[in-house]
DNA sequence: AATGATGATGAGAATCTTTTTCATTGCAAG
DNA sequence: CTTGCAATGAAAAAGATTCTCATCATCATT
């Protein structure tokens, strides 16, 4: 993942997109708000505007690099995209995300879709719960 | 699905609530915004104001009488909720929406929210593709 | 039926997220 | 190096939703 793929998606190789690359690609939470990516690159002492970040991450997501989640919240969550597509589990207390892929699922999925005559082309499946943190589980 | 119902949610039983409830029930469109609701009572000579559907539909969902979708497309889509969950598939093109449930989906749904350590209290599915019609097929 | 406390309403302001506009800047092809 | 065209950032705009507050309606109690 580097300046080359930023090339190969018939952009530019610019200093916003090179360090919003870097970002998704290094930062520990790999889920991350266009708000984030803007605060986090002004922490670095990055000189941005957020509205090239959205620009950049919808690019991003029209080159497939970048995947977008609408998760709960109102805002978008992106993630670099690292080859394989995975679903999430969302903890409704701490916002923890944890991915996880099942075949059983996905094979399900395309033969519902196949039934209803629908050419699926996408999909989003996400569970929402308490997670493992006692922190977080229902009698707090 | 009638007055009652409001009174046992503990909200008082008053004209822009019956509307609301009136027209997610009667409607053809199941799967509304709060948008959708308000031009719609408007429509229907109604006087109701736009807070007050966004007021109502949040407080019908917490009544556990309403369910919120949160669709592609950055505004919430509301539904009656009659009883049986269920999941749902999405035309990218025309936007027709299909629902469909699937025991083994649901079943591996709560196995691997265990799995993971997860108290599943909630999920959301949606299948994104090009409907049946000709006009929404990829080739147009 | 009249009263009154409290909840509900609607208009508009405010908030939050995302997109657009536009003058300026900078990448990269030649 | 030039130079065209894409990219940027600031600010404005747009779109969705929530909040504020003065007024009004519901409903339990007289
Ligand atoms: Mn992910
Ligand atoms: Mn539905
Ligand atoms: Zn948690
Ligand atoms: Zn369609």
């Amino acid at each position: 993942m580097d300046n080359q793929d930023i090339r190969k998606a018939g952009l530019k190789v610019t200093l916003p997109r090179i360090k919003i690359l870097e970002l998704l690609e290094n930062n520990t939470q790999r889920h991350v708000s266009a708000e984030d990516v803007y605060k986090m690159l002004l922490d670095n002492g990055e000189e941005i505007g957020l509205a090239t970040v959205y620009r950049v991450l919808t690019q991003f997501e029209a080159a497939g690099l970048v995947t977008r989640h609408n998760f709960e919240g109102g805002h978008a969550v992106f993630e670099l995209d690292r080859g394989g597509h995975h679903d999430h589990m969302v903890c409704v207390v701490c916002g923890k995300v944890e991915e996880f892929i099942d075949t059983t699922i996905e094979k399900r999925q395309r033969e519902i879709a196949k039934e209803h005559g629908f050419e699926m082309v996408d999909h989003s499946l996400i569970i929402y719960g308490h997670c493992g943190n006692p922190k977080c589980k229902v009698g707090y």
